[in-house]
DNA sequence: CATATTTTGTTTCTTTGTCAACAAAATTAA
DNA sequence: TTAATTTTGTTGACAAAGAAACAAAATATG
């Protein structure tokens, strides 16, 4: 196995180990809400005034997707939409009192996530950590200039 | 935004891009074949003689799903299922020709992805790579670890 | 050995998401 | 300014995965 096997490999199983414990918890605290509810509310809370285009481009979902899931939190009364004077084709979000009582025990069980694994981040050489970061960086910025350029032909 | 923060939306993003990139390709070049069945195809390429809990372990997904999907792929003729004389309760999966054909154009596939991001490791310092792994398996022991004592009361 | 428990795979129902078609609003071009 | 184009959000049909209930087989326990 090539090292970027290893890499992509090892990438993708702590994601999924990662949200198969999450999602253990949630179950157990937010047992009220979907993982998908509790996952856009936390969005909203922390990108205020976001339209669903730009919802669905930060979560990497279709704003189909966004459309219907603001629809069921809204009915649900976590969130309320508004719309703008200049702008009357574009949605914006905020949470309700309840919508933010979700996110603020959805924050604190993050938290929690944290503490959690900060013994892996304590434990290894602040250098290797400061490089690890360093490198998805780096990654990220190759991808979205690849995002950028879509192929040939367009 | 913490380090730990700041590590986990760098390995989500990334993820994140990745997929959509790949996708796309998918999309031109096996567009008979839906993600998910060429996903399934991969893995029991990858893991002959492999169960049901065998792939939805490796794939991280429920036991039903890797049932519905194999069906599937059983229907459609790009893998068979055979059981053991010893174990009547266990089912297992191998490829068939048109399977392993899929198999092959993923793999081309993934190699082309592999020429795409090599810049990414080959611009690095080899040490920031090797110290990236290394910090990722540590992430990924410890997570195991975590993983095999699911919470206090059980 | 016989029975209780666990493991394995399948199925049904629900959740979540995509895609594609559409209408309304905004922007661009003529 | 009017008309063409693009952007934005919504909807319906469908795809994929999870959870839970179940039956059959294997294993453990007495």
């Amino acid at each position: 196995m090539t090292t970027q096997q290893q890499f992509y490999k090892s990438l993708k199983t702590l994601l999924d180990k990662m949200q198969l414990l999450d999602q253990a918890e949630m179950q157990a605290k937010l047992a009220d809400f979907k993982p998908a509810e509790v996952h856009t509310i936390q969005y909203i809370g922390q990108h205020i005034g976001a339209n669903v285009t730009a919802i669905a481009a930060g979560m990497y979902v279709t704003r189909g997707a966004v459309s219907k899931m603001t629809k069921r939190l809204i009915r649900r009364g976590l969130i309320e939409k508004y719309q703008s004077v200049e702008n009357k084709k574009e949605v914006y979000f905020r949470l309700t009192a309840a919508g933010q009582e979700v996110y603020e025990q959805h924050e604190a069980m993050d938290r929690q996530h944290d503490q959690r694994d900060q013994v892996v981040f304590d434990s290894a050489d602040p250098k290797q950590v400061a490089g690890t970061l360093q490198f998805l960086q780096a990654y990220n910025d190759h991808l979205d200039h690849e995002l950028q350029r879509p192929k040939q032909g367009d």
